[in-house]
DNA sequence: CCCATTTTGACAACGATTCTCAGCAAAGCG
DNA sequence: CGCTTTGCTGAGAATCGTTGTCAAAATGGG
């Protein structure tokens, strides 16, 4: 994969804010910028870096994609409902659930997402 | 809400399958049955049906809404990612965990998904 | 440089979902 | 029953996120 200028400007770009964002999103942030990116060079850029597990995607309720720049250990997210305040969790009690699970109902291949919603201190507060 | 002859087929179209299936498969299944109704119907009525939480709803990985009758008491769900075969699953200890972590960060009013999606024993086999 | 290969992006195409709105059906009433 | 009012339906159009197309541009090795 060739380091493009287009793909450090999506790199630098999520690098830039701390909560979920979609494609669109980030196409109009560098939109804005000095290095403009074409929408469909978004997408492929954002669906490698899923891939490469750099960045983290997840939908929201009406099933659009929203990334973020996370820790590349597996994890989950605490995700206020108001500000999109995100906290990357870990449980390894719950990774172990669900091999669990899969395993004991011949499922393989497996995966599985978990995402908590809450209101956070400073939204409850507003 | 007015209890018409498409969505008293829509309610028992699903009671009668027991995997997530699509909107588009309800519509079709319906379409083969004695009360073809139409898609737009289709999608009304299951809305409405989730919002009344007689009916759950969760996404495809790619982002696709499908649709299941199941119990009334909280559960998550281990789906076959291939056919949709589904087993409702608890775990009590999960349910303690994420609400531990929502204190924990001064999140409120917490609510969470957790889906689990792998290959059935009958699908790998096929 | 030169060439082979990869990448880009404007635009078209796609698929799931929602919207539109004229016609239809279900209550309510006398 | 007729009549009215109101909610419901559905074919098709519109929407919208996402992916495919493909000629032009960029890249890197030789
Ligand atoms: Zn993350
Ligand atoms: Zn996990
Ligand atoms: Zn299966
Ligand atoms: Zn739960």
């Amino acid at each position: 994969m060739r380091p493009t200028r287009q793909r450090t400007a999506v790199v630098e770009a999520m690098t830039s804010f701390d909560d979920f964002r979609s494609a669109q999103d980030i196409h109009d942030l560098l939109g804005r910028g000095t290095t403009p990116v074409g929408l469909a060079t978004v997408y492929r850029t954002l669906n490698a870096l899923v891939e490469a597990g750099e960045v983290d995607m997840l939908r929201t309720e009406d099933g659009e994609a929203i990334y973020r720049r996370c820790s590349e250990t597996h994890h989950h997210h605490l995700v206020c409902r108001e500000c999109g305040a995100t906290i990357e969790v870990e449980g390894p009690a719950v990774e172990r659930w669900t091999r669990t699970i899969a395993a004991e109902h011949g499922y393989s291949d497996v995966a599985h997402t978990l995402e908590i919603f809450g209101t956070c201190a400073a939204c409850r507060r507003a």
